[in-house]
DNA sequence: GCATATTTTAAACAGTTGTTTAGTACGTCT
DNA sequence: AGACGTACTAAACAACTGTTTAAAATATGC
Protein backbone atom coordinates (compact mmCIF):
# COMPACT_ATOMS: atom_id res chain seq x y z
CA UNK A 1 0.00 0.00 0.00
CA UNK A 2 1.59 3.56 -1.13
CA UNK A 3 1.18 5.90 2.12
CA UNK A 4 -0.26 8.37 0.91
CA UNK A 5 0.11 10.50 4.00
CA UNK A 6 3.82 10.49 3.07
CA UNK A 7 3.25 11.34 -0.32
CA UNK A 8 1.47 14.51 0.54
CA UNK A 9 3.37 15.60 3.16
CA UNK A 10 6.74 15.20 0.97
CA UNK A 11 4.87 16.85 -1.60
CA UNK A 12 3.79 19.64 0.54
CA UNK A 13 7.57 20.38 1.85
CA UNK A 14 8.71 21.07 -1.81
CA UNK A 15 5.60 22.88 -2.55
CA UNK A 16 6.02 25.00 0.68
CA UNK A 17 9.65 25.41 -0.26
CA UNK A 18 9.15 26.46 -3.38
CA UNK A 19 6.59 29.11 -3.15
CA UNK A 20 5.64 29.71 0.92
CA UNK A 21 2.93 28.78 2.48
CA UNK A 22 0.41 30.62 1.26
CA UNK A 23 1.20 30.33 -2.34
CA UNK A 24 0.98 26.81 -2.10
CA UNK A 25 -2.21 25.44 -2.63
CA UNK A 26 -3.83 22.75 -0.80
CA UNK A 27 -5.48 21.64 -4.23
CA UNK A 28 -1.61 22.02 -5.74
CA UNK A 29 -0.28 20.15 -2.78
CA UNK A 30 -2.87 17.22 -3.65
CA UNK A 31 -2.40 17.13 -7.11
CA UNK A 32 1.45 16.93 -6.90
CA UNK A 33 0.41 14.34 -4.62
CA UNK A 34 -2.06 12.51 -6.80
CA UNK A 35 -4.76 12.40 -3.98
CA UNK A 36 -8.01 14.09 -3.70
CA UNK A 37 -8.43 17.92 -2.35
CA UNK A 38 -9.90 16.27 0.61
CA UNK A 39 -6.94 14.59 1.83
CA UNK A 40 -5.41 17.01 3.03
CA UNK A 41 -7.76 17.60 5.96
CA UNK A 42 -8.26 13.96 6.65
CA UNK A 43 -4.55 13.11 7.28
CA UNK A 44 -3.65 16.36 9.21
CA UNK A 45 -6.61 18.25 10.22
CA UNK A 46 -5.50 21.37 8.47
CA UNK A 47 -3.79 23.17 6.13
CA UNK A 48 -1.70 24.52 9.15
CA UNK A 49 -0.94 21.12 10.76
CA UNK A 50 0.35 19.53 7.28
CA UNK A 51 2.96 22.51 7.76
CA UNK A 52 4.16 21.92 11.37
CA UNK A 53 4.00 18.01 10.22
CA UNK A 54 6.67 19.05 6.71
CA UNK A 55 8.43 20.62 9.41
CA UNK A 56 9.06 18.34 12.43
CA UNK A 57 9.94 16.13 9.28
CA UNK A 58 12.31 18.50 8.45
CA UNK A 59 14.14 19.86 11.10
CA UNK A 60 13.97 16.83 13.86
CA UNK A 61 17.01 15.87 13.03
CA UNK A 62 19.01 18.36 11.79
CA UNK A 63 20.48 20.07 14.51
CA UNK A 64 21.46 16.68 16.04
CA UNK A 65 25.36 16.98 14.75
CA UNK A 66 25.21 20.21 16.25
CA UNK A 67 24.49 18.96 19.36
CA UNK A 68 27.03 16.08 19.46
CA UNK A 69 29.61 18.95 18.46
CA UNK A 70 28.68 20.89 21.61
CA UNK A 71 29.10 17.42 23.55
CA UNK A 72 33.23 17.31 22.84
CA UNK A 73 35.77 18.48 25.16
CA UNK A 74 37.86 21.75 23.66
CA UNK A 75 40.91 21.40 25.89
CA UNK A 76 43.59 21.81 23.49
CA UNK A 77 44.21 24.61 20.92
CA UNK A 78 43.94 21.87 18.07
CA UNK A 79 40.84 20.17 19.36
CA UNK A 80 39.11 24.10 19.38
CA UNK A 81 40.20 24.45 15.89
CA UNK A 82 38.74 21.74 14.96
CA UNK A 83 35.25 21.59 16.80
CA UNK A 84 34.76 25.45 15.15
CA UNK A 85 35.89 24.07 11.30
CA UNK A 86 33.34 21.40 12.07
CA UNK A 87 30.61 23.99 13.06
CA UNK A 88 31.00 25.97 10.26
CA UNK A 89 31.41 23.31 7.44
CA UNK A 90 28.49 21.72 8.55
CA UNK A 91 26.36 24.63 8.49
CA UNK A 92 27.70 25.53 5.03
CA UNK A 93 27.14 22.16 4.18
CA UNK A 94 23.56 21.60 5.24
CA UNK A 95 22.56 25.08 3.71
CA UNK A 96 24.31 24.56 0.15
CA UNK A 97 22.83 20.80 -0.31
CA UNK A 98 21.26 20.71 -3.25
CA UNK A 99 19.45 17.58 -2.54
CA UNK A 100 16.02 17.20 -0.68
CA UNK A 101 14.94 17.28 1.89
CA UNK A 102 17.90 19.70 3.06
CA UNK A 103 17.15 21.75 0.33
CA UNK A 104 13.81 22.31 1.45
CA UNK A 105 14.76 22.52 4.91
CA UNK A 106 17.41 25.38 4.10
CA UNK A 107 14.49 27.21 1.98
CA UNK A 108 12.21 27.12 4.78
CA UNK A 109 14.45 27.95 7.17
CA UNK A 110 15.05 31.07 4.77
CA UNK A 111 11.34 32.17 4.82
CA UNK A 112 10.72 31.55 8.04
CA UNK A 113 13.63 33.80 8.98
CA UNK A 114 11.77 36.85 6.96
CA UNK A 115 8.23 35.83 8.43
CA UNK A 116 7.43 33.78 11.03
CA UNK A 117 5.16 31.70 11.23
CA UNK A 118 2.98 29.30 13.65
CA UNK A 119 5.39 26.62 13.17
CA UNK A 120 8.56 28.86 13.67
CA UNK A 121 8.93 27.54 17.19
CA UNK A 122 9.68 23.88 15.76
CA UNK A 123 12.35 25.36 13.90
CA UNK A 124 13.95 27.67 16.08
CA UNK A 125 13.80 25.06 18.80
CA UNK A 126 15.36 21.73 16.50
CA UNK A 127 17.45 23.83 14.29
CA UNK A 128 18.41 27.45 15.77
CA UNK A 129 19.15 27.08 18.92
CA UNK A 130 21.37 23.82 19.35
CA UNK A 131 23.11 25.50 16.14
CA UNK A 132 23.58 29.21 18.10
CA UNK A 133 24.32 27.56 21.32
CA UNK A 134 27.16 25.07 19.82
CA UNK A 135 28.89 28.25 18.36
CA UNK A 136 28.60 30.50 21.62
CA UNK A 137 29.93 28.03 23.39
CA UNK A 138 33.14 27.55 21.11
CA UNK A 139 33.83 30.97 20.36
CA UNK A 140 32.90 31.82 24.59
CA UNK A 141 35.83 29.54 25.14
CA UNK A 142 38.12 31.26 23.20
CA UNK A 143 37.29 34.85 23.99
CA UNK A 144 35.78 35.00 27.12
CA UNK A 145 35.83 31.63 29.17
CA UNK A 146 32.67 31.67 31.65
CA UNK A 147 30.82 34.38 30.09
CA UNK A 148 28.75 33.41 27.58
CA UNK A 149 26.26 36.32 27.37
CA UNK A 150 29.61 38.26 26.68
CA UNK A 151 29.20 41.82 24.10
CA UNK A 152 32.25 40.01 22.47
CA UNK A 153 30.66 36.63 21.97
CA UNK A 154 28.17 38.10 20.66
CA UNK A 155 29.67 39.79 18.00
CA UNK A 156 31.66 36.40 17.03
CA UNK A 157 28.20 34.96 16.70
CA UNK A 158 26.47 37.39 14.80
CA UNK A 159 29.81 37.61 12.25
CA UNK A 160 29.96 33.34 11.75
CA UNK A 161 26.04 33.16 11.97
CA UNK A 162 25.29 35.56 9.31
CA UNK A 163 28.14 34.67 7.27
CA UNK A 164 26.92 30.89 7.23
CA UNK A 165 22.92 31.70 6.98
CA UNK A 166 23.32 33.88 3.87
CA UNK A 167 23.04 30.44 2.03
CA UNK A 168 19.84 29.80 2.93
CA UNK A 169 18.61 31.78 -0.02
CA UNK A 170 19.59 29.56 -3.17
CA UNK A 171 18.30 30.91 -6.16
CA UNK A 172 19.08 33.46 -8.58
CA UNK A 173 20.77 35.76 -8.83
CA UNK A 174 22.09 35.05 -5.25
CA UNK A 175 23.34 31.66 -5.95
CA UNK A 176 25.59 32.77 -8.92
CA UNK A 177 26.51 35.16 -6.61
CA UNK A 178 27.80 33.31 -3.65
CA UNK A 179 28.71 29.98 -5.24
CA UNK A 180 30.47 31.07 -8.22
CA UNK A 181 30.43 28.99 -11.17
CA UNK A 182 33.78 27.16 -12.22
CA UNK A 183 34.47 26.16 -8.82
CA UNK A 184 32.87 22.71 -7.80
CA UNK A 185 30.45 23.14 -4.18
CA UNK A 186 32.05 21.05 -2.07
CA UNK A 187 35.50 22.75 -2.69
CA UNK A 188 33.90 26.32 -2.72
CA UNK A 189 32.24 25.65 0.90
CA UNK A 190 35.71 24.09 2.22
CA UNK A 191 37.33 26.89 0.59
CA UNK A 192 35.09 28.82 2.72
CA UNK A 193 35.89 27.31 5.68
CA UNK A 194 39.22 27.72 5.41
CA UNK A 195 38.57 31.46 5.34
CA UNK A 196 36.36 31.85 7.90
CA UNK A 197 38.67 30.11 10.38
CA UNK A 198 41.38 31.94 9.20
CA UNK A 199 39.81 34.53 10.07
CA UNK A 200 38.36 34.01 13.82
CA UNK A 201 41.98 32.60 14.34
CA UNK A 202 44.41 35.48 13.11
CA UNK A 203 41.88 38.21 15.89
CA UNK A 204 41.47 35.70 18.60
CA UNK A 205 42.65 37.76 21.85
CA UNK A 206 46.46 36.04 22.12
CA UNK A 207 45.58 34.09 19.51
CA UNK A 208 43.24 31.32 21.48
CA UNK A 209 45.69 31.14 24.57
CA UNK A 210 42.78 31.30 26.64
CA UNK A 211 41.76 28.17 25.56
CA UNK A 212 44.58 26.56 27.63
CA UNK A 213 42.51 24.99 30.58
CA UNK A 214 41.32 27.87 32.62
CA UNK A 215 44.00 30.19 31.86
CA UNK A 216 42.46 33.19 31.90
CA UNK A 217 40.00 33.17 35.10
CA UNK A 218 40.59 30.15 37.13
CA UNK A 219 43.47 28.55 39.04
CA UNK A 220 44.78 25.14 38.35
CA UNK A 221 43.73 22.35 39.75
CA UNK A 222 44.96 21.79 43.18
CA UNK B 1 -5.82 68.97 -1.71
CA UNK B 2 -4.67 65.72 0.15
CA UNK B 3 -2.81 63.71 -2.29
CA UNK B 4 -4.72 60.13 -2.23
CA UNK B 5 -2.38 58.86 -4.32
CA UNK B 6 1.32 59.24 -1.81
CA UNK B 7 -1.15 58.04 1.10
CA UNK B 8 -2.01 54.86 -0.60
CA UNK B 9 1.40 54.26 -1.85
CA UNK B 10 2.69 54.85 2.06
CA UNK B 11 0.37 52.26 3.56
CA UNK B 12 1.03 49.86 1.26
CA UNK B 13 4.82 50.45 2.02
CA UNK B 14 3.99 50.15 5.07
CA UNK B 15 1.89 46.84 4.32
CA UNK B 16 4.02 45.43 2.28
CA UNK B 17 6.58 45.34 4.51
CA UNK B 18 4.79 43.80 7.51
CA UNK B 19 2.45 40.84 5.97
CA UNK B 20 4.36 40.28 2.38
CA UNK B 21 3.01 41.12 -0.93
CA UNK B 22 -0.24 38.34 -1.05
CA UNK B 23 -0.34 38.51 2.58
CA UNK B 24 -1.43 42.37 2.11
CA UNK B 25 -4.91 43.20 0.38
CA UNK B 26 -5.70 45.57 -1.82
CA UNK B 27 -8.87 46.27 0.55
CA UNK B 28 -6.66 46.65 3.81
CA UNK B 29 -4.11 49.05 2.24
CA UNK B 30 -7.01 51.20 0.54
CA UNK B 31 -8.89 51.02 4.43
CA UNK B 32 -5.72 52.30 5.72
CA UNK B 33 -5.44 55.00 3.60
CA UNK B 34 -8.97 55.66 4.11
CA UNK B 35 -9.78 55.31 0.12
CA UNK B 36 -12.13 53.69 -1.70
CA UNK B 37 -11.06 49.62 -2.71
CA UNK B 38 -11.19 51.09 -6.28
CA UNK B 39 -8.63 53.35 -5.33
CA UNK B 40 -5.49 51.18 -6.05
CA UNK B 41 -6.20 50.29 -9.55
CA UNK B 42 -7.65 53.37 -10.51
CA UNK B 43 -4.06 55.06 -9.55
CA UNK B 44 -1.99 52.33 -10.23
CA UNK B 45 -3.90 49.89 -12.25
CA UNK B 46 -2.80 46.82 -10.67
CA UNK B 47 -1.54 45.66 -7.28
CA UNK B 48 1.58 44.49 -9.19
CA UNK B 49 2.01 48.23 -10.14
CA UNK B 50 1.49 49.69 -6.81
CA UNK B 51 3.98 47.23 -5.53
CA UNK B 52 6.83 48.30 -7.96
CA UNK B 53 6.15 52.01 -7.49
CA UNK B 54 6.72 51.77 -3.64
CA UNK B 55 9.94 49.44 -4.05
CA UNK B 56 11.14 52.73 -6.76
CA UNK B 57 9.84 55.22 -4.14
CA UNK B 58 11.80 53.02 -1.66
CA UNK B 59 15.28 52.16 -3.48
CA UNK B 60 15.55 54.63 -5.63
CA UNK B 61 18.11 56.64 -3.95
CA UNK B 62 18.65 54.50 -1.03
CA UNK B 63 22.32 53.03 -2.86
CA UNK B 64 23.56 56.49 -3.54
CA UNK B 65 25.36 57.22 -0.46
CA UNK B 66 27.16 53.51 -1.45
CA UNK B 67 28.13 55.36 -4.99
CA UNK B 68 29.58 58.24 -4.16
CA UNK B 69 31.56 55.94 -1.55
CA UNK B 70 32.63 54.30 -5.00
CA UNK B 71 34.08 57.69 -6.46
CA UNK B 72 36.51 58.39 -3.58
CA UNK B 73 40.21 57.61 -4.48
CA UNK B 74 41.67 54.89 -2.06
CA UNK B 75 45.33 56.44 -2.20
CA UNK B 76 46.14 55.50 0.71
CA UNK B 77 45.92 53.08 3.76
CA UNK B 78 44.24 55.34 6.34
CA UNK B 79 41.59 56.21 3.21
CA UNK B 80 40.90 52.92 2.35
CA UNK B 81 40.35 52.06 5.99
CA UNK B 82 37.81 54.68 5.76
CA UNK B 83 36.15 54.09 2.88
CA UNK B 84 35.55 50.28 4.56
CA UNK B 85 34.49 51.94 7.82
CA UNK B 86 32.18 53.95 6.08
CA UNK B 87 30.50 51.06 4.07
CA UNK B 88 30.37 48.87 6.64
CA UNK B 89 28.74 51.51 9.19
CA UNK B 90 25.93 52.97 6.21
CA UNK B 91 24.86 49.59 5.92
CA UNK B 92 24.21 48.40 9.19
CA UNK B 93 22.29 52.24 9.45
CA UNK B 94 19.75 51.59 6.89
CA UNK B 95 19.08 48.29 7.66
CA UNK B 96 18.67 48.44 11.27
CA UNK B 97 17.11 52.30 11.43
CA UNK B 98 13.80 51.97 13.18
CA UNK B 99 12.55 54.95 11.37
CA UNK B 100 10.04 54.31 7.98
CA UNK B 101 10.28 54.41 5.36
CA UNK B 102 13.81 52.77 5.62
CA UNK B 103 12.63 49.66 8.16
CA UNK B 104 10.14 49.33 5.27
CA UNK B 105 13.09 49.12 2.72
CA UNK B 106 14.78 46.72 5.07
CA UNK B 107 11.90 44.16 5.55
CA UNK B 108 11.13 44.61 1.87
CA UNK B 109 14.88 43.36 1.14
CA UNK B 110 14.45 40.69 3.44
CA UNK B 111 11.20 39.26 1.65
CA UNK B 112 12.54 39.67 -1.38
CA UNK B 113 15.87 38.11 -0.84
CA UNK B 114 13.78 34.77 -0.08
CA UNK B 115 10.97 34.88 -2.41
CA UNK B 116 11.78 37.66 -5.63
CA UNK B 117 8.89 38.84 -7.41
CA UNK B 118 8.44 40.53 -10.61
CA UNK B 119 9.71 43.88 -8.64
CA UNK B 120 13.06 42.20 -7.77
CA UNK B 121 15.17 44.10 -10.15
CA UNK B 122 14.38 47.70 -9.69
CA UNK B 123 15.49 46.62 -5.87
CA UNK B 124 18.24 44.66 -7.07
CA UNK B 125 19.87 47.82 -9.43
CA UNK B 126 19.19 50.48 -7.26
CA UNK B 127 20.16 49.26 -4.02
CA UNK B 128 22.08 45.59 -4.40
CA UNK B 129 24.26 46.72 -7.13
CA UNK B 130 25.72 49.51 -6.12
CA UNK B 131 26.45 48.53 -2.61
CA UNK B 132 28.08 45.12 -3.62
CA UNK B 133 30.16 46.96 -6.47
CA UNK B 134 31.37 49.22 -3.75
CA UNK B 135 32.52 46.86 -2.07
CA UNK B 136 34.20 44.98 -3.99
CA UNK B 137 36.14 47.79 -4.92
CA UNK B 138 37.36 48.48 -1.70
CA UNK B 139 38.32 45.02 -0.81
CA UNK B 140 39.78 44.38 -4.28
CA UNK B 141 42.09 47.50 -3.89
CA UNK B 142 43.61 45.64 -0.81
CA UNK B 143 43.35 41.68 -1.77
CA UNK B 144 44.13 41.84 -4.93
CA UNK B 145 44.39 44.94 -7.04
CA UNK B 146 42.98 45.19 -10.48
CA UNK B 147 40.89 41.23 -10.15
CA UNK B 148 38.02 42.43 -9.45
CA UNK B 149 36.40 38.91 -9.56
CA UNK B 150 39.10 37.04 -7.79
CA UNK B 151 37.76 34.31 -5.58
CA UNK B 152 39.51 35.67 -2.38
CA UNK B 153 37.49 39.03 -3.15
CA UNK B 154 34.10 36.69 -3.16
CA UNK B 155 34.91 35.62 0.11
CA UNK B 156 35.61 38.67 2.02
CA UNK B 157 32.45 39.91 0.32
CA UNK B 158 30.51 37.04 1.20
CA UNK B 159 31.70 37.14 4.93
CA UNK B 160 31.44 40.99 5.02
CA UNK B 161 28.02 41.14 2.69
CA UNK B 162 26.05 38.61 4.64
CA UNK B 163 27.34 39.60 8.37
CA UNK B 164 25.63 43.53 7.77
CA UNK B 165 22.26 42.11 5.59
CA UNK B 166 21.50 39.76 8.55
CA UNK B 167 20.05 42.92 10.06
CA UNK B 168 17.25 43.17 7.17
CA UNK B 169 15.21 40.54 9.53
CA UNK B 170 13.90 42.80 12.48
CA UNK B 171 10.99 40.86 14.72
CA UNK B 172 11.35 38.48 17.50
CA UNK B 173 13.57 36.68 17.89
CA UNK B 174 15.99 37.89 15.91
CA UNK B 175 15.99 41.72 17.17
CA UNK B 176 16.75 40.43 20.63
CA UNK B 177 20.01 38.53 19.26
CA UNK B 178 21.60 40.59 16.88
CA UNK B 179 20.33 43.84 18.68
CA UNK B 180 21.17 42.88 22.63
CA UNK B 181 19.03 44.79 24.96
CA UNK B 182 21.13 46.73 27.25
CA UNK B 183 23.02 49.39 24.34
CA UNK B 184 21.87 51.15 22.30
CA UNK B 185 21.23 50.44 18.28
CA UNK B 186 23.87 53.50 17.47
CA UNK B 187 26.44 51.95 19.79
CA UNK B 188 25.87 48.49 18.80
CA UNK B 189 26.36 49.14 15.34
CA UNK B 190 29.11 51.18 15.57
CA UNK B 191 30.65 48.39 17.98
CA UNK B 192 29.98 46.33 15.03
CA UNK B 193 31.92 47.99 12.26
CA UNK B 194 34.91 48.18 14.46
CA UNK B 195 34.86 44.46 15.02
CA UNK B 196 33.86 43.69 11.35
CA UNK B 197 37.15 46.76 10.45
CA UNK B 198 39.80 45.03 12.85
CA UNK B 199 38.63 41.29 11.48
CA UNK B 200 39.43 42.56 7.57
CA UNK B 201 42.74 44.93 9.03
CA UNK B 202 44.28 42.13 10.56
CA UNK B 203 43.60 39.32 7.94
CA UNK B 204 45.15 41.39 4.84
CA UNK B 205 47.91 40.43 3.00
CA UNK B 206 50.71 42.03 4.76
CA UNK B 207 48.57 43.79 6.38
CA UNK B 208 47.30 46.38 3.63
CA UNK B 209 50.46 46.95 1.59
CA UNK B 210 48.76 46.16 -1.55
CA UNK B 211 47.49 49.30 -1.44
CA UNK B 212 50.41 51.63 -1.73
CA UNK B 213 50.25 53.02 -4.79
CA UNK B 214 50.02 50.20 -7.62
CA UNK B 215 52.34 48.33 -5.25
CA UNK B 216 52.06 44.99 -6.42
CA UNK B 217 50.89 45.25 -9.99
CA UNK B 218 52.15 48.46 -11.74
CA UNK B 219 54.71 50.74 -11.97
CA UNK B 220 55.47 54.04 -10.19
CA UNK B 221 54.22 56.55 -12.86
CA UNK B 222 56.97 58.00 -14.65
C1' DG C 1 -19.77 -13.84 3.15
C1' DC C 2 -21.24 -10.58 5.98
C1' DA C 3 -20.39 -6.62 9.03
C1' DT C 4 -17.40 -3.21 10.44
C1' DA C 5 -13.78 0.18 9.81
C1' DT C 6 -10.90 2.74 7.11
C1' DT C 7 -9.85 5.39 2.69
C1' DT C 8 -11.12 7.98 -1.04
C1' DT C 9 -14.09 10.65 -3.68
C1' DA C 10 -17.03 14.46 -5.99
C1' DA C 11 -19.58 18.18 -4.82
C1' DA C 12 -20.83 22.03 -2.40
C1' DC C 13 -19.78 25.58 1.24
C1' DA C 14 -18.73 30.18 2.86
C1' DG C 15 -15.28 33.38 2.60
C1' DT C 16 -11.73 36.18 0.39
C1' DT C 17 -9.09 37.71 -3.44
C1' DG C 18 -7.98 41.48 -7.37
C1' DT C 19 -10.47 43.77 -10.77
C1' DT C 20 -14.30 45.93 -13.42
C1' DT C 21 -18.39 48.52 -14.17
C1' DA C 22 -21.37 52.12 -14.14
C1' DG C 23 -22.60 55.87 -11.82
C1' DT C 24 -22.05 60.11 -8.82
C1' DA C 25 -19.70 64.16 -7.05
C1' DC C 26 -16.69 67.81 -7.69
C1' DG C 27 -14.07 71.39 -9.76
C1' DT C 28 -12.71 74.11 -13.93
C1' DC C 29 -12.94 76.25 -18.09
C1' DT C 30 -15.70 78.66 -21.91
C1' DA D 1 -25.03 78.36 -16.94
C1' DG D 2 -23.62 74.59 -19.40
C1' DA D 3 -20.10 71.26 -20.65
C1' DC D 4 -16.15 68.80 -20.01
C1' DG D 5 -12.91 66.00 -17.33
C1' DT D 6 -10.96 64.38 -13.23
C1' DA D 7 -11.70 62.23 -8.63
C1' DC D 8 -14.11 59.08 -6.16
C1' DT D 9 -17.58 55.54 -4.89
C1' DA D 10 -20.79 51.39 -4.14
C1' DA D 11 -21.79 47.26 -6.09
C1' DA D 12 -21.07 43.32 -8.58
C1' DC D 13 -17.79 40.08 -11.03
C1' DA D 14 -15.36 35.75 -11.66
C1' DA D 15 -11.84 33.17 -9.78
C1' DC D 16 -9.79 31.29 -6.14
C1' DT D 17 -9.08 29.96 -1.06
C1' DG D 18 -9.37 26.09 2.95
C1' DT D 19 -12.79 23.22 4.69
C1' DT D 20 -16.96 20.26 5.19
C1' DT D 21 -20.33 16.89 3.87
C1' DA D 22 -22.19 12.77 2.69
C1' DA D 23 -21.79 9.04 -0.25
C1' DA D 24 -18.93 5.57 -2.51
C1' DA D 25 -15.06 2.44 -2.67
C1' DT D 26 -11.85 -0.43 -0.46
C1' DA D 27 -9.85 -2.99 3.13
C1' DT D 28 -10.13 -5.68 7.53
C1' DG D 29 -11.80 -8.95 10.97
C1' DC D 30 -14.52 -12.99 12.20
Amino acid sequence: MADRRKEILLAAARLFAEKGFEAASVREICRAAGANVASVNYYFRSKEKLYEEVFRYLYESLGRPFMELAEQPLTSIARWREALRAWIWTSLDILTDPRPPRSWAARLFGRERVAPSEAFPILYEKFFVPIRATLEKIIGQAVAPGRNSDLEVTKWVVLLGSACTTFAYRQPPWDQIMLPRGIERKKWISELTDHYLRVVCRCLPEKGSALLPHAGQGKRVK
